[in-house]
DNA sequence: CCCGGAGCAATGGTATACCAAAAGTATCCC
DNA sequence: GGGATACTTTTGGTATACCATTGCTCCGGG
């Protein structure tokens, strides 16, 4: 039983085995396959992936330092994004994708803008978007505004976060993500006047909404009603400034 | 020719040799002993700390994962932190830190802030300081504003922003940072009365001088004196908000 | 029935052997 | 003499063997 790479995988592909290794072992934490917590062990996923602990471990060591694993003196684990992680990162995101946004204006190219515009729109049919789909539109105008920020730090910050905010298990939630349609439109209006502080308010409202939506749903989720008195202190992270 | 580790690292250390030559490889590139661009070859690095390729190869698997070295195909380089890179990653800190400081307003004891201001103030003497001390001093102040957010992943990314701002060239140059020194004792005086507003003021006015030395001190350095026009374009990016 | 230790399986860490690709280097042909 | 070709070396990637620690199981004595 070693053979697993070629179900989904590209078949020869010329990548080295461990960055295909990393690919799929982020894969499968994003998929839920390996949820926050799992204890990893580099012997099973190596026979699992069908080849040897070297390579294997080498991904693992690199998504370690990403920061999707957790070394506790001998053994490995998946890092769970805590509910207080979400607040914290969407209060990271809501400062620095408002100043994507804000410096975006004026860099982005109208057909560009269409494009998202349009995009955005494709989604018409609230029942129709998958999450996957949800989630492609939402990655593409994000990490298109902040590519354009002109700010690559800032850029490879949005992606990070974004990523980190997916592990959330707040992923197979049927939710109602339409809401962000609207908003997503009113920052590509924003930035098609080309008006950077409308661009940066419009995003920060969105991330705003964003966590106000997961806050309201988690309420209603008996397992997460009450997560302890930490909402109280996040809920004023992000509205300080 | 297999000894290194012990000269002033840890003699036995209960650490993980991978572990090890990660800290050790890290110091290195801080230290400038690998300056950026340098080319990085898991057999000679191994040779040179006196062990095998394995945990060497495991700490620069992390370390590129980590950012702070670059695979380009097969070769490995160390990440050299450019001009431009400084400046975005200094109107990303001007960002978050202004940030971390309104925050950590009234989370901060007094006597806490009175261990920083003594800190800050122990640097009397210009000419007594090295540059170690600086840091050390400014990593210090910067890092318990940050720690004092209560947003963890915002501490993160100062302690991370701040490294790789420490891996530009910038360091040996035989610079006047004392000016750093009333700036820090303005916001440890605006977190003193609980301002938070002020303390982030001060924070961004900190960076923004931090940058605009860096500026002055190139425009001063032949070899810097103009890097293209860049110069122009990153000139607004901390100054929009 | 419980406790403790002896043995054993599992697991992470490390070293090393092997391979293939790439980069030099020497050589040979024109 | 110049350029192409073959050989050698270097180097990253991978597999595997080995070791030490951990934790577990099972057995025997109390």
């Amino acid at each position: 039983m070693e053979m697993q790479l070629q179900s989904s995988g590209p078949p020869p592909s010329d990548e080295s085995l461990a960055v295909r290794a990393m690919n799929e072992i982020r894969r499968m934490i994003f998929a839920g396959v390996l949820p926050g917590g799992t204890v990893v062990q580099d012997r099973k996923l190596a026979e699992q992936l069908g080849l040897s602990r070297t390579p294997v471990r080498e991904a693992l060591g690199r998504l370690a330092g990403e920061g999707y694993l957790r070394r506790d003196k001998r053994i490995l684990t998946v890092q769970s994004v805590s509910f207080e992680d979400v607040m914290e990162i969407l209060a990271t995101r809501r400062l620095i994708e408002g100043e994507t946004a804000r410096l975006a204006a004026g860099r982005m190219t109208l057909p560009r803008l269409a494009e998202l515009r349009a995009a955005i729109e494709g989604m018409i049919d609230p029942r129709e978007v998958s999450h996957d789909r949800h989630w492609t539109v939402d990655d593409l105008v994000h990490q298109s505004i902040a590519e354009a920020s002109g700010n690559r730090m800032m850029a490879r910050l949005v992606k990070d976060l974004r990523e980190r905010t997916r592990m959330f298990g707040l992923s197979r939630i049927p939710r109602r993500f339409d809401p962000g349609k609207a908003e997503h439109l009113a920052i590509i209006a924003a930035l098609e006047q080309g008006d950077g502080d409308a661009a940066a308010r419009a995003m920060t409202h969105h991330i705003d909404n964003a966590r106000q939506g997961i806050l309201d749903l988690l309420a209603g989720t008996p397992s997460y009603a009450a997560p302890a008195g930490a909402r109280e202190d996040l809920k004023n992270q992000g509205s300080t400034s």
